[in-house]
DNA sequence: CGCGCAATTGAGTTATATCAAATACGGTGG
DNA sequence: CCACCGTATTTGATATAACTCAATTGCGCG
């Protein structure tokens, strides 16, 4: 987890409880508007980092997953201005943020992870954009799912729910439905039990750059 | 500026040259691909940060002004996935990485300072994502208008060529200019000398929220 | 077995891209 | 200061991709 390059001793130093939480699928970590006083790191599953737009509607701007950090734009004392909901069954780490704090102080190698972590968010939201935003539908579900693909030790990984894929990739549900009908007609795709699937990735990335 | 909190005598520790550059517009400040030893801080004026996608069309990802950091990503010494263009006439301060370093082991407010900026860039991802890739045209076009109204101290704004504002929205640099055109035609925008222009915010804001 | 939700499919509509042309604009040199 | 050139912008006609609405099918779960 974040700690994994911390000694004991800096444990010792820690007097506010650290919890291991465990979420079934769909579960809200954090709701948008939640002052919250911890971070999240995430042990295991996958977890949709949404914003709700002013005219109702509602766009997943990141995912999270092992390693990641959720909370951290919270750090400041701000409400959050996401909402983060379990895609599958997820493990979190919750760390009160006065630990986060007092270990900071202390331990430069924390801060030094910390950072990482944050470098990492923030390149992971520009791929976003350029990746997930730009060009046809067809495209657009191709990155998706071999980014879903990538970040799977599996050989399968989580297929999210199409609602969910339009709400990342800024199409309709229809539109994705009609786009992996056919990338599974061309055995681009296969659909697996679980809400898992798998993907010819180089078949996809020849017909999608 | 990022030491603007920082005491005389912190400065006193720096051996490495800190530069004011001054760019006119169109300069890069950095290409994708460049190795940078330094951060750069923006002291006047507009900057896109953009990524060129493998197909060879290019995604603006963020727009930089005063106050904001440009090159954060490379500080863990990898090339820059972005270049840096000056939009219009900019002012910059270059930093050496080296400096950061080692004003971060003495000065815990720099830490403080950085991780703010660090946290401003990446919550400025993430609106980018939900206000400016969401939605029609002409609502795109209103949003990035009145994001770029609200970030001048001044009465009008620094207005964007229809190509550039094309790649900030995800949309062709004619539909912009349609939107435009019309929004102009609405009186809800009007061009002035320079590449400057006025908005009537209250006009666009009950239009499109 | 059947209920409820998710996914698929289709037909019709609309928004945006595309292609092509005309116009406006800014800067340069005479 | 003006005329000219190259570039950016505007505009229009057409094609196409995506949305919308509605109906149907499939699937997991009690």
């Amino acid at each position: 987890m974040l700690f994994s390059d911390l000694q004991h001793e800096d444990f010792d130093r820690i007097h506010h409880p650290i919890d291991d939480i465990e979420y079934g699928p769909g579960s809200h970590i954090y709701m948008q508007g939640d002052a919250m006083p911890f971070v999240y790191t995430i042990r295991s599953g996958l977890v949709k980092l949404s914003q709700h737009l002013p005219n109702g509607d509602t766009r997943i701007v990141r995912l999270l997953r092992q390693g990641d950090l959720a909370g951290l734009e919270s750090l400041n004392g701000q409400p959050s201005e996401y909402e983060a909901i379990t895609l599958d069954h997820v493990r979190v780490c919750r760390i009160p943020h006065s630990v986060i704090e007092s270990l900071r102080r202390d331990t430069p190698r924390l801060h030094d992870a910390l950072m990482k972590r944050w470098q990492k968010a923030l390149s992971s939201a520009d791929s976003w954009i350029t990746r997930l935003t730009t060009g046809n539908s067809k495209t657009r579900v191709a990155r998706l799912l071999m980014l879903l693909d990538n970040n799977s030790e599996d050989d399968s990984f989580f297929l999210p729910t199409r609602e969910d894929m339009g709400a990342m990739l800024g199409v309709t549900t229809e539109s994705v439905s009609k786009v992996t009908a056919e990338f599974t007609r061309n055995n681009w795709l296969r659909p697996l039990a679980q809400h898992r699937a798998w993907i010819d990735s180089e078949a996809l990335e020849e017909n999608f750059e």
